[in-house]
DNA sequence: TTCTTGACTTGGACTAGGTCCATTGTAGGA
DNA sequence: TCCTACAATGGACCTAGTCCAAGTCAAGAA
């Protein structure tokens, strides 16, 4: 994760103690944090870390595309740090739990032409829904 | 749309005005209404339903299968009553107009099963996005 | 046709998730 | 060390959605 930090020095970011816990609770795979539970574990540490500070830096870390933002549920959306990894999602229906996953081939290319209404397509996010093993 | 109200009565559904308008509004192919949409557009022909009952009767088409729950952009949920034609989507990141499109292929098929962890993978929900015509 | 009853609707309060903004604080260059 | 532009704060506000007690009515029974 500390190259993540050193990406965000080199773009220019400003370091702050804020950014950097946030930066740090967004680490390792699988991790598909909501904002407010990136803000619960962030103030373990910082205490006085607002929310609307949690929600700017994530939402900066997305638009340098550092963070993948998602909305598998349509409640709070989840937040997942492994944005240098192609990857879909897996998720269970009932007790949501989500893992990275990698299908074979290139999900765009099974879009032909003529199924594209003029539209200039660039990404495919595929959300693969079914029964974890607990759940099963 | 008729068909659907058959369908409906069929399973002992109760029918009354309000769900009639409901399932009226929902009618056609590419559309994809908020719930605050579906409403605005049944007041026109009932002035007096409820949201809350707007809110039930989508529910209910929901869970009955007869409408597709879609939450494209992580804001309000979008209605899609093309539920018995198998499709997936086509998002305009600008706009964010949708388009129903049908890809080569089956997705599921994609995911190899050392890629399952375990799961009983049941769907497959493709979003592609891209800029529209329009916006490109 | 009228009666009955339980399913349906209403509307307003409430909640979750997220955004906005004026004020205060501070990282990092001079 | 000082300055200043950028960042953080916290509380108000907003949108989407849920809940619930009370009232209404569709449709089967008589």
């Amino acid at each position: 994760m500390s190259d993540l930090l050193e990406r965000l020095r080199a773009r220019g970011w400003r370091m702050t103690s804020q950014r950097r816990v946030v930066a740090e609770v967004l680490a390792g795979d699988h991790v598909h944090l909501t904002a407010d539970e990136v803000h619960a574990r962030a103030v373990a540490h910082l205490p006085e870390i607002a929310r609307a500070t949690v929600y700017n830096t994530l939402g900066e870390l997305v638009a340098l595309g550092e963070v993948v933002e998602l909305s598998t549920d349509g409640r709070a959306k989840r937040y997942d740090p492994n944005a240098h990894h192609p990857h879909q999602h897996l998720v269970c229906s009932n007790c949501g739990i989500i893992r990275d996953v990698h299908p074979t081939g290139d999900p765009l290319g099974a879009l032909p032409p003529a199924e594209r209404f003029g539209f200039t397509v660039a990404t495919a996010d595929v959300t693969y829904r079914g029964l974890c093993p607990s759940c099963a």
